[in-house]
Order: C-alpha cells, then sequence, then structure tokens
DNA sequence: TTTCATTTAATAGCTCGCTATGCAATATTA
DNA sequence: TAATATTGCATAGCGAGCTATTAAATGAAA
C-alpha cells in the first residue's frame, strides 16, 4: 500500500497544528498565557460575563474540556466565575483587569506566529491557504454532528 | 485590534487537527489503534528494529513524547523493546505479529479520513492545499532549530 | 407537592504533546 | 587508568484535548 506521510492531509495538519503551538506558545509565555487559553480569551475580549455552555457553543470544544481550561484561567487569576444571578447552575466567566490588559499583545504575538508561518506565501496564497482549511474543518465536522 | 479567528491560520490549523485526530481515531478505535501511535507505526512497518533515537529523528517530536507513545504500545503489545546487541544504551523497537497485520486496515483508515476531510476540493486544489500546509510546516521549523 | 427529566457544570481518567531532570552506558581526555 | 563528557532512554509533571460519569439546580408533569 502506497501511504506516505508528506502527502497524507491529516498527518501534515498534526505537524502543522504542533508548530504553530509551540510558536504561540513560546510568544506568550513571558505574559502569563497558554495556546489552550487563547480561544476562550477571544470570545472573552469580546463579551465577557458569558456562560461555560455559551462558550463551549462557540469554541467548538467538549464542555470538560472548557471547564479545565477555565479552572487553569481561574488559578492564574485571568478570570472570575460568578454564579448568575436568576438560574444557580450556570457561572457566569468574567475577565480580570489583567487579562484585559494583556489583549492587545497577546493578539499581536499571534499575529507574528501567522505571519511567520504564512511568510513564503504570496497575498493569494495565504487567502487559498484559509480558503481551504475552512473547507476540510467544514467536511470533517460534517462527518460528526 | 482587528483579530477574527476564522481568518487566523493558527485557529484554522488547530481546529483542523483536533478533527482530523477525531475523525482518525474513530476509525481506528476498533483496531486497538489510537491517532499517536500512528506517525511510528508508519517507520516501523517501513523498517523494524530502529532505535528509538532513530524514530525521533523522522518524526518530529520529542524524546520523552515518543518514549512515552512507545511504552503505551509496548503495553498494548504492538511493539517489543530489545536491548542493542552492541549498544547498552540503545532499545531496538520490533513490531509484534499484531502490529504487522494492521498495516493495511490502519492505512485504509488513514485514507478515508483523509479523503473525506478533501472531499470538497478538485485534485488542484488538494494538491496546492498539502503544497501550503508544507510551506508552512517548513516556516515555523525555520523558526526553531 | 412530589417526582421525574433536563440542563449546567465539575470531576475522573485517558492520550499525547511539551520541558526538565535523572540514570546508566559509552566515549573522550587528562 | 581515572575523571569527565556525551549519549540514549526513562520519568516526573504540566497543558489541553477527549469520553464518561456525577452533582446540583431548574423545569415539567403526575
Amino acid at each position: 500500500m502506497d501511504f506516505c506521510k508528506d502527502s497524507s492531509a491529516g498527518y501534515l495538519a498534526n505537524h502543522m497544528a504542533r508548530l504553530f503551538a509551540l510558536g504561540l506558545a513560546e510568544r506568550i509565555r513571558p505574559l502569563g498565557l497558554t495556546p489552550g487559553q487563547f480561544p476562550a480569551l477571544l470570545e472573552l475580549w469580546e463579551k465577557d460575563g458569558q456562560s461555560q455552555k455559551d462558550l463551549v457553543a462557540k469554541l467548538d470544544v467538549e464542555q470538560a474540556t472548557l471547564a479545565n481550561t477555565l479552572a487553569r484561567m481561574e488559578r492564574d487569576a485571568l478570570i472570575l466565575r460568578r454564579p448568575h444571578p436568576g438560574d444557580g447552575r450556570v457561572q457566569q466567566i468574567w475577565l480580570t483587569e489583567k487579562a484585559r490588559a494583556l489583549r492587545t499583545p497577546a493578539l499581536e504575538a499571534a499575529m507574528k506566529t501567522n505571519a511567520n508561518a504564512l511568510g513564503a506565501m504570496n497575498a493569494g496564497e495565504q487567502a487559498e491557504f484559509l480558503r481551504l482549511m475552512r473547507l476540510a474543518i467544514a467536511a470533517l465536522r460534517g462527518e460528526r454532528g
């Protein structure tokens, strides 16, 4: 059977994602952030006070994964969980001042990592690359729910 | 600052890689395999008896990561570690018959996952996608060692 | 109202990345 | 040859993903 890892989309996707995460980790470590916190922060910088369920829906991550990530973020004083006034099941997630202040440097770090990764592509190729990744994501998501 | 997750290569790469891993995991679970074992198996199906160091060089993962993966594979009776006859530091990695027998169904599972992910692309787009991922990998690797 | 179902979040336990460190075997050098 | 450096691998500990289960609060229904 002919199977070459360098012609396997899945193999390349895994390799690429690991390198992206390492590059980002290096850049945001001085800020006290980790790559897994980034997606949650992006949503919370947009609007905090959301419930865990709200975030889960937007991030396409399992509820348990997010619960653990939020626990680490609370430990690191990036967020506060406060009970929802009208529904005792819900915890609202609020950013700390510390987390708010990290927005600009964190986004800069992410943009630098992206720019480095795409540095060898022209503008058309970059756009095409993003488009094809979105296509693959849609196809893979379709397979599941 | 304008930062949209759906226009961030790193965000998309992470999302895509997670979905690839889930799709593959589902398909190889009946075989008793997990996605992390795949890269090592690919190398060992080519040629076993290699040392851990040999595999590390080919896989671009850290030595400790591979050591743990190999420990799970040994536990699952996929490999045997035998001391190298001429150098007491080295452990040679040998496939079991069980692992050899899994080659064809495992590769089929991987190819199905890839085909599904790329199903909405024509042949030219698929080739371009792989090329652009290899470009990004090269750029991200260049940043490090 | 009491019971049962649903919803929200947390917890347990696994894989598989990473860094940092330790240990034994081998090589090198003073 | 004795001391030191290097090499190959294992282990510890953490982050971040997953599934499965549990607990508590709310809602619905008998």
